[in-house]
RNA sequence: GGAGAGGUGGCCGAGUGGUCGAAGGCAACGGUUUGCUAAACCGUCGUAGGUUAACGCCUACCGAGGGUUCGAAUCCCUCCCUCUCCGCCA
């Protein structure tokens, strides 16, 4: 979100950063907006101050026991009626103001590479080499249900596509994961674990950005106006909304291994088999709260937290830096880690690491005081470290072997219970 | 879900109709004093919006939204949240 302020006297600057980004954004309706906002908000609050003055007048006559001023009364009581008409007249202006602030996408660090979609993203580096296998490799799906550790099938039953129940080793490797990522990043990263609320309110959605523009890809449930998290992003983000952090207590670092409810909406058609793109799936979400000029900084150092998750796992995977185009509303620059799918012989999204800047954080109103005392928003980032379904995907593909069983990275086997591979029961 | 209590500045806490954006304390910050620390003393010390070149000035905010009144932190209504007890439940 922006400061209407800052759009008021360089809104040709950030106009021309936005880009492709800033293409539908009535601008000249923001600025007309501004401006009868202030006109009408000087008037009120000089009609305010002139009847707070009368009132006081009032106030000492009646102390002083002295007969009722009718000039004095009727003056309040038409100015009271006057500002009431006024203030009816700001509301609405001050409303369509902010929901137009709300919907202008975060503008683009200078470092990102600007372009309209994914083809346009750059590679900024690659770890190992993709796995040699001397059969042709089988799909996740194939290999799950005859491992029986993965059932699609009866979860489709229940629930629809993109739900899938995890069976015995399978369950336990997706356990496995997950708690390796939670140990590695509290205990060798530094963040703290939190288990956040999964349901939260509009104002939270609000604050991370999925609202008001992404409703229809959130689950809803209207009995009592909750949102089910897309990513524990926005929990996380959003345990301190509204509030003003000290600033000597910066970098503030998280980490929450949480369910995911996605609705995947306008998708349809994609990844339709396997656990690649799933309603619900679990992630490691790693939340970094920083100062302004430390957040690039941050935004490096959590990426190599990501990608340490992978190279201690063995798996294969480049990291991008998206493309203006490809970026998510909120962020102003991110970096994709994508794995190694062996069967596709594609890379696919595992992680994605972005700075924000102020953008969230002045929409959730977080703020930090400096050593001077003043006050300025934090920056915000975050960082899935990694999805737990996707990695789950990669060391099916990437470890298995030619009789169908599949090798387990050694960084889980503290994880595992002793075992080191999955096979047929 | 039922009954009751309550929501005031970073924290504690006073304030039941006007002079209250709000006493007092704690914490914090600046200063004086001082081998050091501590203590004492003086001062500063909420957020947001508007306006100004700036000092500043103005407006709003005592959970949220309405209402009563010339006037509301204070009275009334609705909602939200917290706490206690009961019910239910893991």
């Amino acid at each position: 979100m922006f400061d209407i302020r800052v759009i008021r006297e360089s809104g040709d600057k950030i106009q021309s950063r936005l880009g492709d980004r800033g293409k539908g954004i009535d601008w000249d309706l923001l600025l007309k907006l501004d401006v009868e906002r202030r006109d009408l908000l000087t008037q009120v609050e000089k009609k305010r101050h002139r009847r707070k003055t009368v009132l006081s007048e009032i106030g000492k006559l009646k102390c002083q026991g002295k007969p009722d001023d009718t000039k004095l009364l009727q003056e309040v009581e038409k100015l009271a009626e006057e500002i009431r008409a006024e203030e009816a007249g700001i509301k609405p202006i001050e409303d369509q103001l902010n929901d137009l602030l709300l919907r202008i996408p975060n503008i683009p660090h200078e470092t990102v590479p600007s372009g309209e979609n994914e083809s346009h993203n750059e590679e900024f580096r690659r770890w190992g080499t993709p796995p040699q296998l001397t059969f042709s490799p089988v799909p996740h799906v194939e290999l799950g249900e005859s491992l029986d550790i993965l059932d699609f099938k009866r979860a489709t039953r229940m629930s629809g596509s993109r739900f899938t129940i995890y069976k015995g080793a399978g369950a336990q490797l997706e356990r496995a994961l997950m708690n390796y990522m939670l140990d590695l990043h509290t205990q060798n990263h530094g963040y703290l674990e939190v288990i956040p609320p999964y349901l939260v309110n509009r104002a939270g959605m609000t604050g991370t950005g999925q609202l008001p523009k992404f409703e229809s890809d959130l689950f809803y449930i209207a009995s009592d106006d909750f949102f089910l998290i897309p990513t524990a992003e926005v929990s996380v983000t959003n345990i301190h909304r509204e509030e003003i952090l000290d600033s000597a207590d910066l970098p503030l670092r998280y980490v929450a291994g949480t369910p995911c409810f996605r609705r995947e909406a306008g998708s349809y058609g994609k990844d339709t088999r396997g656990l690649i793109r799933q309603h619900q799936f679990n992630k490691v979400e790693l939340v970094s709260f920083t100062n302004p000029e430390e957040s690039y900084d941050e935004l490096d150092r959590l990426l190599i937290d990501v990608e340490t998750v992978l190279q201690q796992l063995g798996l294969h995977y480049r990291v991008v830096t998206l493309c203006s185009g490809d970026m998510g509303f909120s962020a102003a620059k991110t970096y994709d880690v994508e794995v190694w799918m062996p069967v596709q012989g594609v890379f696919r999204e595992i992680s994605s690491c972005s700075n924000f800047e102020a953008f969230q954080a002045r929409r959730a109103r977080i703020k930090f005081r400096g050593t001077d005392g003043k006050t300025d928003f934090v920056h915000t980032l975050n960082g899935s470290g990694v999805a737990i379904g996707r990695t789950v995907v990669a060391i099916l593909e990437t470890f298995q072997q030619k009789d169908g069983s599949v090798l387990i990275p050694k960084a889980l086997h503290p994880y595992m219970g002793g075992i080191d591979k999955i096979e047929k029961r």
